[in-house]
DNA sequence: TGTAATCCCATTGACGCCCATAGGTGCCCA
DNA sequence: TGGGCACCTATGGGCGTCAATGGGATTACA
Protein backbone atom coordinates (compact mmCIF):
# COMPACT_ATOMS: atom_id res chain seq x y z
CA UNK A 1 0.00 0.00 0.00
CA UNK A 2 1.18 3.60 -0.74
CA UNK A 3 1.61 6.00 0.92
CA UNK A 4 1.81 9.90 -0.45
CA UNK A 5 2.63 12.68 1.66
CA UNK A 6 3.54 16.18 1.35
CA UNK A 7 2.95 18.80 -1.65
CA UNK A 8 5.73 19.14 -4.48
CA UNK A 9 4.44 22.10 -6.95
CA UNK A 10 6.51 21.14 -10.60
CA UNK A 11 6.68 23.09 -14.17
CA UNK A 12 4.23 21.25 -16.83
CA UNK A 13 6.46 21.71 -20.21
CA UNK A 14 5.21 22.65 -23.36
CA UNK A 15 4.03 19.11 -24.17
CA UNK A 16 1.92 19.09 -21.06
CA UNK A 17 4.46 16.85 -19.67
CA UNK A 18 4.59 16.84 -15.64
CA UNK A 19 7.85 14.78 -13.74
CA UNK A 20 5.89 13.05 -10.71
CA UNK A 21 7.39 13.47 -7.61
CA UNK A 22 10.37 11.14 -6.66
CA UNK A 23 8.64 10.39 -3.33
CA UNK A 24 5.88 9.93 -4.94
CA UNK A 25 7.16 7.47 -7.72
CA UNK A 26 8.92 5.49 -5.25
CA UNK A 27 5.30 5.01 -3.58
CA UNK A 28 3.93 4.17 -6.93
CA UNK A 29 7.00 1.34 -7.26
CA UNK A 30 5.78 -1.01 -4.81
CA UNK A 31 3.13 -2.05 -7.28
CA UNK A 32 4.34 -4.30 -10.64
CA UNK A 33 3.31 -1.16 -13.42
CA UNK A 34 5.89 1.72 -13.80
CA UNK A 35 3.12 4.21 -13.66
CA UNK A 36 0.21 5.93 -11.90
CA UNK A 37 -4.00 6.06 -12.56
CA UNK A 38 -5.27 8.96 -12.91
CA UNK A 39 -9.12 11.03 -12.75
CA UNK A 40 -11.12 13.87 -12.37
CA UNK A 41 -12.33 13.95 -8.55
CA UNK A 42 -16.19 14.30 -9.06
CA UNK A 43 -16.35 16.92 -6.07
CA UNK A 44 -13.11 19.31 -6.65
CA UNK A 45 -11.05 20.98 -9.02
CA UNK A 46 -8.62 18.30 -9.04
CA UNK A 47 -7.31 15.53 -10.53
CA UNK A 48 -6.60 12.25 -8.35
CA UNK A 49 -4.02 9.47 -8.31
CA UNK A 50 -3.82 6.67 -7.34
CA UNK A 51 -1.94 2.86 -8.17
CA UNK A 52 -3.26 0.03 -10.09
CA UNK A 53 -4.31 -1.72 -7.30
CA UNK A 54 -6.71 0.82 -6.10
CA UNK A 55 -8.30 0.69 -8.83
CA UNK A 56 -8.42 -2.95 -8.90
CA UNK A 57 -10.45 -2.37 -5.48
CA UNK A 58 -13.12 -0.22 -7.37
CA UNK A 59 -13.19 -3.02 -10.28
CA UNK A 60 -14.48 -5.78 -7.32
CA UNK A 61 -17.30 -3.68 -6.51
CA UNK A 62 -18.88 -3.11 -10.14
CA UNK A 63 -20.88 -5.95 -11.06
CA UNK A 64 -23.04 -6.65 -14.05
CA UNK A 65 -26.42 -5.45 -13.25
CA UNK A 66 -27.21 -3.47 -9.89
CA UNK A 67 -25.12 -0.38 -11.00
CA UNK A 68 -28.08 1.75 -11.49
CA UNK A 69 -29.18 1.56 -8.41
CA UNK A 70 -26.63 1.32 -6.35
CA UNK A 71 -24.66 4.34 -5.60
CA UNK A 72 -21.89 3.42 -4.68
CA UNK A 73 -21.17 1.34 -7.60
CA UNK A 74 -22.41 3.82 -9.95
CA UNK A 75 -19.62 5.71 -7.85
CA UNK A 76 -16.97 2.80 -8.79
CA UNK A 77 -18.49 2.54 -11.94
CA UNK A 78 -18.05 6.23 -12.75
CA UNK A 79 -14.55 6.25 -11.54
CA UNK A 80 -13.54 3.29 -13.81
CA UNK A 81 -14.71 4.83 -17.07
CA UNK A 82 -13.16 8.30 -16.35
CA UNK A 83 -9.43 7.12 -14.96
CA UNK A 84 -6.41 6.69 -17.27
CA UNK A 85 -3.86 4.87 -16.84
CA UNK A 86 -0.60 6.68 -17.55
CA UNK A 87 3.02 5.14 -17.82
CA UNK A 88 6.45 7.48 -17.05
CA UNK A 89 8.73 7.91 -19.36
CA UNK A 90 11.86 7.24 -18.50
CA UNK A 91 12.48 11.04 -16.65
CA UNK A 92 9.34 9.72 -14.31
CA UNK A 93 7.22 12.05 -16.03
CA UNK A 94 4.04 11.61 -17.05
CA UNK A 95 1.49 13.41 -20.08
CA UNK A 96 -1.65 15.03 -18.66
CA UNK A 97 -4.62 14.95 -21.12
CA UNK A 98 -6.42 17.95 -21.61
CA UNK A 99 -9.59 17.26 -20.23
CA UNK A 100 -7.66 16.41 -17.07
CA UNK A 101 -6.05 20.01 -17.02
CA UNK A 102 -9.00 21.31 -17.97
CA UNK A 103 -11.19 20.29 -14.67
CA UNK A 104 -8.53 21.12 -12.73
CA UNK A 105 -7.82 25.03 -14.27
CA UNK A 106 -3.90 23.52 -14.39
CA UNK A 107 -1.69 25.68 -16.69
CA UNK A 108 1.77 26.86 -16.06
CA UNK A 109 2.62 24.73 -12.80
CA UNK A 110 0.70 21.37 -10.80
CA UNK A 111 0.79 21.19 -7.57
CA UNK A 112 1.04 17.26 -5.99
CA UNK A 113 -1.03 17.06 -2.65
CA UNK A 114 -0.32 13.71 -0.68
CA UNK A 115 -3.33 12.43 0.69
CA UNK A 116 -2.42 8.89 2.16
CA UNK A 117 -3.62 5.88 -0.25
CA UNK A 118 -3.78 8.39 -2.81
CA UNK A 119 -2.78 11.90 -4.00
CA UNK A 120 -4.19 15.32 -5.94
CA UNK A 121 -2.94 17.24 -8.36
CA UNK A 122 -4.28 20.92 -8.27
CA UNK A 123 -3.98 24.33 -10.08
CA UNK A 124 -1.52 25.79 -7.28
CA UNK A 125 -3.75 28.69 -6.77
CA UNK A 126 -6.86 26.92 -6.46
CA UNK A 127 -5.21 24.49 -3.79
CA UNK A 128 -3.96 27.48 -1.36
CA UNK A 129 -8.00 28.37 -1.17
CA UNK A 130 -8.72 25.04 -0.60
CA UNK A 131 -6.23 24.99 1.57
CA UNK A 132 -7.27 28.50 2.96
CA UNK A 133 -10.64 27.35 3.89
CA UNK A 134 -9.94 23.81 5.52
CA UNK A 135 -7.97 25.65 7.67
CA UNK A 136 -10.72 27.96 8.95
CA UNK A 137 -12.93 24.69 9.54
CA UNK A 138 -9.99 23.02 11.48
CA UNK A 139 -9.57 26.11 13.69
CA UNK A 140 -13.40 26.74 14.15
CA UNK A 141 -13.79 22.99 15.23
CA UNK A 142 -10.53 22.79 17.60
CA UNK A 143 -12.21 26.07 19.44
CA UNK A 144 -15.25 24.70 20.14
CA UNK A 145 -14.16 21.35 21.00
CA UNK A 146 -11.23 23.05 23.14
CA UNK A 147 -8.90 20.48 21.55
CA UNK A 148 -5.17 20.29 21.11
CA UNK A 149 -3.83 18.84 18.14
CA UNK B 1 -7.65 -10.88 -14.92
CA UNK B 2 -8.12 -8.13 -16.91
CA UNK B 3 -8.69 -4.61 -15.92
CA UNK B 4 -10.22 -2.26 -18.34
CA UNK B 5 -10.16 1.25 -17.32
CA UNK B 6 -10.84 5.00 -18.92
CA UNK B 7 -13.09 5.57 -21.62
CA UNK B 8 -11.77 5.32 -25.55
CA UNK B 9 -14.08 6.84 -28.91
CA UNK B 10 -12.51 5.13 -32.13
CA UNK B 11 -14.41 5.68 -35.55
CA UNK B 12 -16.56 2.76 -37.15
CA UNK B 13 -15.17 2.75 -40.81
CA UNK B 14 -17.14 2.38 -44.24
CA UNK B 15 -16.65 -1.39 -43.61
CA UNK B 16 -18.14 -1.73 -39.75
CA UNK B 17 -14.74 -2.42 -38.49
CA UNK B 18 -13.51 -0.47 -34.93
CA UNK B 19 -10.25 -0.06 -33.36
CA UNK B 20 -10.23 -1.85 -30.06
CA UNK B 21 -8.17 0.46 -27.82
CA UNK B 22 -4.49 -0.76 -27.41
CA UNK B 23 -5.08 -1.07 -23.91
CA UNK B 24 -7.84 -3.16 -23.90
CA UNK B 25 -6.07 -5.57 -26.20
CA UNK B 26 -3.02 -5.65 -24.05
CA UNK B 27 -5.59 -6.31 -20.97
CA UNK B 28 -7.14 -9.43 -23.26
CA UNK B 29 -3.90 -10.73 -24.43
CA UNK B 30 -3.34 -12.28 -21.21
CA UNK B 31 -6.09 -14.72 -22.29
CA UNK B 32 -5.15 -17.35 -24.63
CA UNK B 33 -7.25 -16.67 -27.39
CA UNK B 34 -6.38 -13.30 -29.78
CA UNK B 35 -9.95 -11.39 -29.59
CA UNK B 36 -13.08 -10.67 -27.70
CA UNK B 37 -16.29 -12.03 -26.34
CA UNK B 38 -19.58 -9.48 -26.97
CA UNK B 39 -23.03 -9.71 -26.10
CA UNK B 40 -25.64 -7.31 -25.61
CA UNK B 41 -26.37 -5.88 -22.55
CA UNK B 42 -29.63 -6.58 -20.70
CA UNK B 43 -30.18 -3.48 -19.48
CA UNK B 44 -28.93 -0.52 -21.13
CA UNK B 45 -28.14 0.20 -25.10
CA UNK B 46 -24.89 -1.22 -24.75
CA UNK B 47 -22.88 -3.57 -26.29
CA UNK B 48 -20.39 -5.14 -23.16
CA UNK B 49 -17.07 -6.91 -23.70
CA UNK B 50 -14.95 -9.42 -21.84
CA UNK B 51 -13.12 -11.92 -21.86
CA UNK B 52 -12.92 -15.94 -22.49
CA UNK B 53 -12.54 -16.31 -19.22
CA UNK B 54 -15.49 -13.82 -18.35
CA UNK B 55 -17.74 -16.17 -19.81
CA UNK B 56 -16.43 -19.54 -18.68
CA UNK B 57 -17.20 -18.00 -14.89
CA UNK B 58 -20.44 -17.55 -16.55
CA UNK B 59 -20.90 -20.90 -18.24
CA UNK B 60 -19.46 -22.44 -14.60
CA UNK B 61 -23.31 -21.19 -12.95
CA UNK B 62 -25.31 -22.31 -15.58
CA UNK B 63 -26.39 -26.11 -14.88
CA UNK B 64 -27.99 -28.51 -16.92
CA UNK B 65 -30.98 -28.60 -15.19
CA UNK B 66 -32.08 -25.54 -13.06
CA UNK B 67 -32.27 -22.10 -15.26
CA UNK B 68 -35.76 -20.41 -15.12
CA UNK B 69 -36.50 -20.31 -11.20
CA UNK B 70 -33.23 -18.75 -10.55
CA UNK B 71 -33.07 -15.04 -12.31
CA UNK B 72 -29.00 -15.51 -11.84
CA UNK B 73 -28.90 -18.86 -13.52
CA UNK B 74 -31.06 -17.33 -16.49
CA UNK B 75 -29.56 -14.15 -17.16
CA UNK B 76 -25.96 -16.18 -17.23
CA UNK B 77 -27.66 -18.36 -19.47
CA UNK B 78 -29.55 -15.73 -21.99
CA UNK B 79 -25.88 -14.09 -21.90
CA UNK B 80 -24.07 -17.22 -22.99
CA UNK B 81 -26.74 -17.60 -25.73
CA UNK B 82 -26.53 -14.24 -27.10
CA UNK B 83 -22.34 -14.26 -27.18
CA UNK B 84 -20.50 -14.13 -30.10
CA UNK B 85 -16.52 -14.73 -30.25
CA UNK B 86 -14.95 -11.88 -32.22
CA UNK B 87 -11.33 -12.29 -33.80
CA UNK B 88 -8.79 -9.01 -34.25
CA UNK B 89 -7.28 -8.29 -37.43
CA UNK B 90 -3.83 -8.27 -38.05
CA UNK B 91 -4.52 -4.11 -37.03
CA UNK B 92 -6.31 -4.72 -33.80
CA UNK B 93 -10.14 -4.60 -35.36
CA UNK B 94 -12.99 -6.14 -35.07
CA UNK B 95 -16.00 -6.10 -36.86
CA UNK B 96 -19.16 -5.78 -35.54
CA UNK B 97 -22.28 -7.67 -36.25
CA UNK B 98 -25.24 -5.40 -37.53
CA UNK B 99 -27.59 -6.61 -34.67
CA UNK B 100 -24.66 -5.14 -32.01
CA UNK B 101 -24.76 -2.01 -33.62
CA UNK B 102 -28.38 -1.69 -33.72
CA UNK B 103 -28.97 -2.37 -29.73
CA UNK B 104 -26.68 0.59 -29.16
CA UNK B 105 -27.97 3.02 -31.41
CA UNK B 106 -24.02 2.80 -33.13
CA UNK B 107 -23.12 4.52 -36.69
CA UNK B 108 -20.28 6.86 -37.24
CA UNK B 109 -18.33 6.23 -33.78
CA UNK B 110 -17.54 4.03 -30.86
CA UNK B 111 -17.29 4.86 -27.20
CA UNK B 112 -15.64 1.79 -25.15
CA UNK B 113 -15.94 2.29 -21.36
CA UNK B 114 -13.85 0.48 -19.03
CA UNK B 115 -15.70 -1.01 -16.58
CA UNK B 116 -12.58 -3.10 -14.27
CA UNK B 117 -13.25 -6.77 -15.18
CA UNK B 118 -15.53 -5.94 -18.56
CA UNK B 119 -15.59 -3.22 -20.70
CA UNK B 120 -18.87 -1.54 -22.82
CA UNK B 121 -18.90 0.26 -26.10
CA UNK B 122 -21.89 2.83 -26.71
CA UNK B 123 -23.04 5.29 -29.64
CA UNK B 124 -21.31 8.61 -28.14
CA UNK B 125 -23.99 10.79 -27.38
CA UNK B 126 -26.24 7.83 -25.58
CA UNK B 127 -23.37 7.45 -23.12
CA UNK B 128 -22.47 10.93 -22.21
CA UNK B 129 -26.34 10.76 -21.75
CA UNK B 130 -26.18 8.50 -19.55
CA UNK B 131 -23.28 9.71 -17.51
CA UNK B 132 -24.66 12.88 -16.68
CA UNK B 133 -27.71 10.63 -14.95
CA UNK B 134 -24.77 8.97 -13.12
CA UNK B 135 -22.78 11.81 -12.10
CA UNK B 136 -25.69 13.58 -11.05
CA UNK B 137 -26.74 10.27 -8.39
CA UNK B 138 -22.84 10.64 -7.12
CA UNK B 139 -23.10 14.02 -6.43
CA UNK B 140 -26.27 13.89 -4.34
CA UNK B 141 -25.08 10.84 -2.87
CA UNK B 142 -21.74 12.63 -2.02
CA UNK B 143 -23.00 15.49 -0.61
CA UNK B 144 -24.82 13.90 1.75
CA UNK B 145 -22.31 11.93 3.09
CA UNK B 146 -19.55 14.90 2.52
CA UNK B 147 -17.23 12.53 1.31
CA UNK B 148 -14.48 14.08 -0.37
CA UNK B 149 -13.38 11.59 -3.69
C1' DT C 1 -20.61 -15.62 -59.55
C1' DG C 2 -21.77 -12.18 -56.39
C1' DT C 3 -21.39 -10.78 -51.67
C1' DA C 4 -18.87 -10.38 -47.67
C1' DA C 5 -15.03 -11.02 -44.76
C1' DT C 6 -10.01 -11.00 -44.22
C1' DC C 7 -5.51 -9.53 -45.42
C1' DC C 8 -2.12 -6.29 -46.93
C1' DC C 9 -0.22 -1.80 -47.64
C1' DA C 10 -0.03 3.27 -46.99
C1' DT C 11 -0.64 7.58 -44.32
C1' DT C 12 -0.63 10.62 -40.39
C1' DG C 13 -0.40 12.26 -36.09
C1' DA C 14 0.30 11.49 -31.34
C1' DC C 15 3.01 9.51 -27.99
C1' DG C 16 7.21 7.48 -25.91
C1' DC C 17 12.25 7.29 -26.00
C1' DC C 18 16.65 9.30 -26.13
C1' DC C 19 19.83 12.90 -25.34
C1' DA C 20 21.42 17.14 -23.07
C1' DT C 21 21.48 20.76 -19.27
C1' DA C 22 21.07 22.81 -14.80
C1' DG C 23 20.47 23.20 -10.05
C1' DG C 24 20.55 21.43 -5.60
C1' DT C 25 21.72 18.17 -2.09
C1' DG C 26 24.11 14.86 0.28
C1' DC C 27 28.37 12.33 0.73
C1' DC C 28 33.17 11.64 1.05
C1' DC C 29 37.60 12.88 2.00
C1' DA C 30 41.18 15.78 3.35
C1' DT D 1 34.86 20.70 10.05
C1' DG D 2 35.12 22.63 5.63
C1' DG D 3 35.40 22.15 0.74
C1' DG D 4 34.73 19.69 -3.43
C1' DC D 5 32.60 16.31 -6.10
C1' DA D 6 29.14 13.08 -7.68
C1' DC D 7 24.53 11.83 -7.99
C1' DC D 8 19.74 12.63 -8.45
C1' DT D 9 15.79 15.46 -9.62
C1' DA D 10 13.66 18.48 -12.51
C1' DT D 11 13.42 20.43 -17.09
C1' DG D 12 13.76 21.20 -22.53
C1' DG D 13 13.78 19.61 -27.08
C1' DG D 14 14.45 16.36 -31.31
C1' DC D 15 13.28 12.14 -33.33
C1' DG D 16 11.57 7.41 -34.00
C1' DT D 17 7.78 4.24 -33.37
C1' DC D 18 3.26 2.68 -32.85
C1' DA D 19 -1.75 3.28 -32.83
C1' DA D 20 -5.61 4.59 -35.48
C1' DT D 21 -7.59 4.99 -39.93
C1' DG D 22 -8.51 4.40 -45.15
C1' DG D 23 -8.61 1.90 -49.21
C1' DG D 24 -7.53 -1.72 -52.49
C1' DA D 25 -6.92 -6.63 -53.44
C1' DT D 26 -7.58 -11.44 -52.56
C1' DT D 27 -9.98 -15.26 -50.62
C1' DA D 28 -13.97 -17.78 -48.69
C1' DC D 29 -18.60 -18.79 -48.66
C1' DA D 30 -23.23 -19.11 -50.42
Amino acid sequence: MPLFLSTFVNKVDRKGRVSVPASFRAALANGEWPGVVLYRSPLLPAIVGADLAYMERHSAEVDEVASLSDPRQALSASILADSRQLAFDPEGRILLPADLLAHAGIDEHAAFVGRGKTFQIWQPAALEAFNAKAQALVQKNLAQNGGLA
